[in-house]
DNA sequence: TCTCTGTCTCTTATATACATAAGACAGTTG
DNA sequence: CAACTGTCTTATGTATATAAGAGACAGAGA
């Protein structure tokens, strides 16, 4: 009844951790193992003895040593890995991204459960969870709705995410200067230079680097709402970010600028600078989008970025 | 399996609806009663059963007719028209409100589900909602924790409310003469000076008007973010509301005092006067709740406030 | 004494079961 | 033919079942 998603990670988790080590090698204890492995005892101990009887690992008296190095062919498919319910997260999110589902759609749990494979418990439990993504409204004993990814949707998402990364910006600056975050954003500089310099090579780079940096922002909040909106709109861009690859290259390219002077603007603590070069970032970010929304998710078949 | 909490509900509607009726007046058509009761046809139809064999319609050839005027004991108990997840609800924020949870307490469902008299699956998908809150956070394959309604929480959710708000208030002064938001706004202010009128019987009349008011600012911000902040904040503090009632009448009477110049500004849209009026107004708010932690929850015992 | 290990118990994650509620359909009546 | 009604099908809300996983405990070895 429930999956052994957690086994199968524990299982590919280990395995790297052999890799690093030597032939006839002795393991160190299940407590330690299960901390490293980041699980129980129980199923580290569980991952010990079918890592034995696939021959990785040998028993004997002074306990279980390497037998031979880990391989490709022994490792869990990354798929299995994931619970249900990350399962299904991903799933959904790709069927918005590939416009599966229109606007005013109904959705019903039975119906999703069938065809996502799994339980309606568990579609129920990711409906009720997502819900909070503002995408999805439930009407009570019956179907839930799909609003969509309309223009509406981003005028919202972006009015918050202003005000909350503007009133974040503004803690940050009053941070101490022996505050980590002054590290963090000195390497985050850094890499836009880097990015910058062999932009026709790693432009593909800044969608990471952008979520550290906006990240970084909301985390000196230090504000669970603030926080865990940025997380939800994260998830959001991630995805929507699929959606229009036209002058991917160019539009990095400036995004990776305004950033500089937004940086600049934190690092001398001037919060006027900061807002002004926030705004017209966030701007064009949501012109972005705006732009994405407007022609409409593609079909991304075959694209390893989603698949992967 | 499924509660018939819908069915208790329509039922005790309907009875509300026969109250006006006279005797031997036919009902109206079954989906004309079932939409006035925001039912279905087919809750609409078991009710008129069992009102008949209950005694309170006949039944004949032209269909159903009232046969008695419907009374007290008619009805079922308000408690059984709830929802499991309802009551859930109302009985978790009874239990933090009388501080039978503390910061950092791990709560499990399974524990919780015996403890309130339903199954682990109603616990689990209360939890995940609540988790919005900024109350509990979950940690995987393990327990839940309770953060408590700490100084630090109650900083978080008054900085977002002031943004949020003063951000709703700036839309509100730009709606146009005719929107029925104004006609709303002045209907609340006069509700302001009657209470205050005759605050010595009326000042526990303020709580509603607060909520109606704020939320009246909110709604304008045609933003889903902003709402379901304020719908999830606005129950915290119905809440809480309960912890600390040294001075209510005094409170109340400052606070009334403060929304009235802060009505006037909204409707002079004066930006600046808002401004000024919603932040002094929300400082003290946050000062009373803070006060309120301090003190912590006081056991509630026979309140009638509580239970009813 | 400390840590390690095997065993046991209890919880979580998920699937399934099932009563209540919603809504579709078709026959009926005015 | 338009609205109303009875019947039927399907879905939701909630309880229960169960495998996987977490952690407690006590005995064993250093």
């Amino acid at each position: 009844m429930k999956g052994n998603a957690v086994y199968k990670g524990a299982y590919n988790r280990c395995l790297d951790y052999l890799a690093d080590m030597t032939i006839d090698e002795k393991l160190p204890s299940t407590s330690e193992l299960a901390s490293r492995l980041a699980v129980s005892r129980t199923t580290a101990r569980s991952v010990l003895v079918s890592l034995t009887s696939a021959g990785v690992l040998r028993l004997d008296e002074i306990g279980h040593s390497l037998q031979r190095a880990p391989e490709a062919g022994d490792y869990f498919p990354e798929k299995q890995t994931m619970s249900a319910a990350a399962a299904v997260e991903r799933r959904f999110m790709e069927w918005i991204l590939q416009g599966d589902f229109r606007a005013g759609q109904l959705l019903n749990s039975s119906e999703l459960a069938r065809q996502f494979g799994t339980s309606t418990t568990t579609i129920r439990e990711y409906l009720t969870h997502f819900h909070h993504f503002g995408l999805i409204e439930r009407r009570p004993n019956s179907a839930w709705v799909f609003r969509g990814i309309t223009a509406d949707f981003a005028e919202e998402v972006y009015e918050v995410r202003e005000m909350f990364e503007m009133r974040s910006a503004s803690h940050l600056i009053q941070m101490p200067k022996s505050a980590p975050c002054w590290r963090e954003l000195a390497e985050i500089e850094a890499q836009h230079h880097d990015i910058l310099a062999d932009i026709d090579v790693r432009y593909k780079e800044f969608p990471a680097l952008d979520e550290r940096l906006h990240r970084l922002v909301h985390d000196a909040s230090r504000n669970r709402y603030v926080i865990e909106f940025y997380n939800i709109a994260s998830a959001i861009f991630h995805y929507t970010y699929q959606w229009n690859r036209d002058d991917e290259k160019e539009r990095n390219t400036r995004a990776l600028k305004q950033h500089l002077v937004y940086i600049a603007g934190l690092r001398n603590r001037d919060m006027h600078a900061v807002n002004a070069s926030l705004k017209s970032h966030l701007d064009s970010a949501r012109t972005t989008l705006m732009k994405s929304i407007e022609l409409g998710p593609f079909k991304v078949t075959g694209t390893p970025a989603i698949t992967s």
